[in-house]
DNA sequence: GGGATTCCTGCAATCGATTGCTGAAAACTC
DNA sequence: GAGTTTTCAGCAATCGATTGCAGGAATCCC
């Protein structure tokens, strides 16, 4: 706009804009902000200067004074599960819309994977200074350290299950329920021999066996069996085969507790040489977009992530405003499709 | 452990620590830090108070001060693509690596799903005094604005494409090798009626497709056809779908741009009563954990993931400690399984 | 023209830590 | 016991912004 270059290198603070610009620190704060208190004109020349030499106040100097981060934390504790990692797709599928919703009311995203080996983990987080809200991602083994961090810190919601008389907000699908309605599809399909697949350390999990085996008692069934499996992809799919491998036929119907898991189940048994439908039935539980994908299409249990993620974000908002707001319960969905 | 409770509320600052050990603000930071500095018993002294009462320095005011932040910013640009999100399986994948390599080294995360509304979304990202790094998944349509911020800011490193004579560090896979690998398998398969599915904006893809193009005409083949399919999975099926619906048995051999629109692909033509790999081929790009789980199981490009995460993260931590790294090109490796 | 408003701008405190410098007290040397 | 060295705590500046308050200049009103 006018030729004489003022040469200098990059502008590194504000006082340097200031300086630049015959003014006041203050006055130029001010101007980037748009604040009416400064001229229109003094304002317009300040804001030139700054898009000029590419000037951008410090976000982290200036969320210090404002104290107010716009960071959420999305934390996934792996208690139980060291080997697990961020690729899990359920988590991955909710993170997705998580951050859809966050970044579009201007909040920006802190991620942390957390192995819980330190007792206090949570509060480390949560007392950094860093965060103006915490999204959980599952509660793995960890509802007392959740429950203790709840006691006073409020802006935290956690994706998971809702125990009576529990602190901490929860959003979340009835588990129970939704082991049951796998439990059903699987009775009605005329299979007798249930199992289970999956750990049953987290809350949820554990959950989805309760309501399976509601299933089978109603049915005048013999208690189903629990087979564990870990959520860690790399070892998952081992596992998975070895039980298939083992059990052969001494099982008829199988809830998986999660659709990666019936996934891999699928494959396990079509390499045993197992049909599924035909001669075994599978559900999985989350209907992930891949449920629909695979050959033959996965029965499961929905969840309804984008639902829950916007649950998620809107109770968090409501108590980073300071109110308190109660759990969220949606109702699972069984999703008929091809696996039983 | 003493039974004088100090009554007071929570200890918000390192001052009001300093005040209830009887010492200064200075040497409470200093026996936080553990610097020999302070006598160890007054190290000690502070540093069980700190405990007592659950006590953490504030990160934003240490980061501020040490102008180190010890976060770096995984960042999704979203060009051409307005409509895909986080939830994209390949970035997803990449990102659980990224995330371990990270974490173990001390930083912390930060996401940032941006469509590039503002051309200055790179600069605004960068200078924001929040990140020691970037790292940069996919070049998008953005080539242009990765070059100009790359040209003055060291720390940043880009999943991607290499161009001849590119300012940006780029990790990634030879994609137009890949394609013509990929184009080599379908033809060997016997096909000679080619396809590219998938969009070709974005560097990557646009090289897998010339790379597919490299393939057929080394055989003698007419050149092959580019249909184009979004990557955002919720319009990417209906879209496959259309295609194949459409072109019917126009042609026998198809190369995905991605394992996941290779996915909707199987189903699709399985849905039109065409069986892969017997009437049709197909070949998908990543070699994402799922391609070995669907049935049939994926013919695809592996693009290490893993290999291609840790040697990212290696360069940035390199341009951080202020060297300058070159671009890296892994070999992509034809994976052979049960669809071309 | 005098008094009351309005409009801007600058000063300086503040957010919460870190750290170089200074110097008092303690420990050591001879 | 005087002089030297070591140990350790405090002071105050600093990181880079924001903002309440004060007050000078300009405008308005009668």
């Amino acid at each position: 706009m006018n030729e004489r270059v003022p040469a200098s290198g990059r502008i590194r603070n504000i006082a340097e804009l200031a300086r630049l610009a015959g003014v006041s620190a203050g006055t130029v704060s001010r101007a980037l902000a748009n604040s009416s208190l400064v001229n229109k004109q003094t304002r317009e020349k300040i804001q030139a200067l700054a898009r000029e030499h590419g000037f951008r106040p410090n976000q982290m100097a200036k969320r210090l004074r404002i104290q107010q981060t716009k960071v959420i934390g999305i934390v996934v504790p792996l208690g139980h599960e060291r080997r697990q990692h961020l690729s899990d797709p359920f988590f991955m599928a909710i993170l997705g819309h998580l951050a859809d919703a966050l970044t579009e009311n201007g909040y920006d995203i802190m991620l942390s994977r957390v192995i819980p080996d330190a007792d206090d983990w949570l509060e480390r987080i949560v007392d950094s200074g860093m965060l103006d809200g915490v999204l959980l991602i599952g509660q793995s083994d960890q509802f007392e350290a959740i429950e203790r961090v709840a006691a006073w810190y409020k802006p935290m919601v956690v994706w998971g299950s809702l125990r009576p008389g529990q602190v901490h907000c929860t959003v979340g699908v009835d588990n129970r329920t939704g082991g049951r309605l796998a439990g059903e599809c699987l009775i009605q399909a005329g299979r007798k021999r249930l199992a289970f697949l999956g750990d049953t350390l987290a809350p949820e999990m554990s959950e989805r066996f309760l309501g399976l085996r509601d299933a089978a008692a109603a049915a005048g069934l013999p208690e189903p069996a629990q087979l564990g499996a870990h959520l860690a992809s790399d070892v998952m799919a081992d596992e998975i085969a070895a039980h298939i491998g083992r059990m052969g036929t001494e099982f008829d119907g199988i809830a998986a507790a999660s659709d990666l898991i019936a996934m891999h189940t699928v494959r396990a048994l079509a390499d045993h040489g197992l049909s599924v439908p035909n001669q075994v039935s599978v559900t999985g539980f989350d209907d992930l977009p891949l449920a629909e994908q695979t050959i033959p299409r996965l029965t499961t249990i929905s969840q309804s992530i984008p639902a829950g993620a916007r649950a998620m974000v809107q109770a968090l908002f409501e108590r980073i405003a300071g109110a308190d707001t109660e759990s969220v319960q949606m109702d699972p969905l069984l999703v008929r499709r091809d696996t039983a």
